[in-house]
RNA sequence: CGGGGUGUAGCGUAGCCCGGUAUCGCGCCACAUUUGGGAUGUGGAGGUCGUAGGUUCGAAUCCUGCCACCCCGACCA
């Protein structure tokens, strides 16, 4: 705990790395690939999924839960779907275990428990609930379903980062069917828009809402919708999908309504989720080489308070002052904790607070005993002051919004400091090399020149931006006309 | 799956070339002194050296097999 993080300009993913475990988010296990997520971290996760279910609960969504396994039939029912996905599944084959007749104590997979049909761990939910829902919809007055569910799931990874790539994840997947094409799409953009205003107001991250390429489209969708944003070395993330699935998943599953004028009609779909890899964005977006630093409507702790003191005595009276302060402070809805450890210093307290993000951080000793007074520091700035005790309330209050909107504030200059508009292509590589971010450019719409800038650069179409505006250009490739520009960036 | 690397205490490591029962730091426990930016001292606990075999009087060290993990590619929310 005493060696400082590795610097982010020095080893961006070492930093990364060291902060998520040093900073009792979250740690690798015995399982390749799967991490666990520690009590810090995941408080800050509920803080996430109870901003998020309420937003879902406001337009209309229940929650519901779907199984674990999907039959190997029911996966390969719509096409694109299984083969986008069959590359990582996780696969059930046996029911049993045997002890081994040849190896005292171990145990063997029994070879006459083999399933009649395989299991699939679930790495996205389409095909078991498309299923489901045949069930449900027979007519037009049984639309829409509004469907979500909280879950983890299982995609089997190559290489894995704790919170950005990990073989199992938990997420939440919306799934919901329409009667019309309309409402589907009306859906999908919706739940783009409390995505983005999800991590805009409660993670304090700027995000950019786009399309996906056809590249880059869910196995499956008619078209992807994307929330996109910067991290601080420049690469982007991807934070949030939502998918419009059109009719596929209705053709795959057979699933058809009577409408009002008796005909029988596919209905239409969307899917939308974001996952614990939003941890990872929160985590890069916003802290420095000192440890996290957490948007103040996140923090599973807003204000700590450490006592300065001399002996039991000196405790004592500094924790009678801070009582008050602390009753005072969980009226008003603020979430404190008062360390009056005396295992360790203070010192020791105010560098492991600023590890963990904590926004607010007050200090009282003797000193302010004398002075009526206390010490009020905030992690985004690293700045203090010394306040009367009788402001520091209202004064705290304040602080907390002033953390929250300058960090987004930090956040959002940085992004868009960094879209660079290009229009050639050795400008490109040379944006790309020595200041990453996204790089603002025309493309003339094909596939072939995505891969081709891929396979040159590593960057792709992170989106086509929503807000992108008309304009005449050539492909910064290919010189082929393009009608406006997209945005390309090395990504996680 | 291709190429490279590493497994020694909870974590990070030295020792390996040249064989003699394991070094140092952090952390942990106890006591004392400390407490306004990661305290100090003294004492202490903790290791089948990844695993299975081989060579040898003797293996962390040499040889062989296996396993796991990490890095670079390919793949990816």
């Amino acid at each position: 705990m005493s060696e400082a993080l590795p610097k982010r300009s020095e080893d961006y993913s070492g930093w990364y790395n060291e902060l998520v475990k040093r900073a009792d988010l979250a740690e690798n296990s015995e399982v390749r690939g799967c991490m666990v997520i520690k009590p810090y971290g995941y408080s800050i996760w509920e803080k996430m999924q109870q901003a998020l279910d309420k937003m879902f609960k406001e337009t209309g969504h229940t929650n519901a839960y779907f199984p674990l396994f999907v039959p190997k039939s029911l996966f390969e029912a719509e096409e694109k779907n299984a083969e986008g996905f069959a590359k990582e599944c996780a696969v059930v084959t046996h029911y049993r275990l045997k002890t081994d007749p040849n190896n005292k104590g171990k145990l063997i997979v029994d070879p006459e428990a083999k399933l009649e049909e395989e299991l699939i761990v679930r790495p996205t939910s389409e095909a078991i609930i498309w299923k489901t829902y045949k069930n449900w919809v027979q007519s037009y007055r049984d639309l829409p379903i509004l469907i979500n569910q909280w879950a983890n799931v299982v995609r089997w990874e190559m290489r894995t980062r704790l919170f950005l790539r990990t073989a199992e994840f938990l997420w939440q997947e919306g799934h919901t069917a329409h009667a019309t094409k309309e409402e589907a799409l009306f859906e999908t953009t919706q739940m783009l828009d409390i995505y983005a205003t999800f991590a805009e107001q409660y993670m304090a991250l700027p995000v950019v809402k786009g399309v996906k390429t056809e590249n880059e489209r869910f196995a499956g969708a008619d078209d992807t919708y994307c929330i996109e944003a910067l991290m601080q070395d420049g690469k982007a993330l991807q934070a949030g999908t939502s998918h419009f699935l059109g009719q596929n998943f209705a053709h795959a599953f057979d699933v058809k309504y009577q409408s009002k004028e008796g005909k029988l009609e596919h209905v239409w779909g969307t899917s939308w989720g974001v996952s614990t890899r939003l941890m990872g964005a929160l985590i890069m977006a916003h802290s420095d080489d000192d440890g996290l630093v957490l948007p103040p409507v996140l923090a599973p702790i807003q204000v700590v308070i450490v006592p300065i003191y001399k002996g039991d005595d000196g405790l004592k009276l500094i924790s009678e002052k801070v009582q008050q302060i602390v009753e005072e402070l969980k009226r008003k809805g603020i979430s404190v904790k008062y360390d009056n450890r005396d295992t360790h210093k203070p010192g020791w307290k105010f560098a492991e607070y600023e590890l963990k993000g904590v926004p607010v951080r007050l200090a009282m000793g003797q000193r302010d005993l004398e002075n009526g007074t206390i010490e009020v520091a905030r992690r985004d700035t690293k700045t203090k002051e010394t306040l009367p005790v009788a402001d520091v309330v209202p004064h705290i209050e304040q602080l907390l919004n002033d953390i929250q909107n300058n960090i987004f504030q930090k956040a959002l200059e940085f992004r868009n400091s960094n879209i660079t508009k290009v229009d050639n292509f050795e400008d490109f590589k040379k944006v790309l090399a020595e200041k990453g971010g996204f790089i603002s450019a025309h493309w003339d719409g094909t596939n072939k020149t995505e891969d081709k800038i891929k396979e040159l650069t590593k960057a792709t179409i992170r989106c086509i931006p929503l807000d992108a505006v008309a304009e005449v250009g050539n492909c910064v490739y290919s010189g082929a006309p393009s009608s406006k520009r997209v945005l390309f960036a090395q990504a996680y």
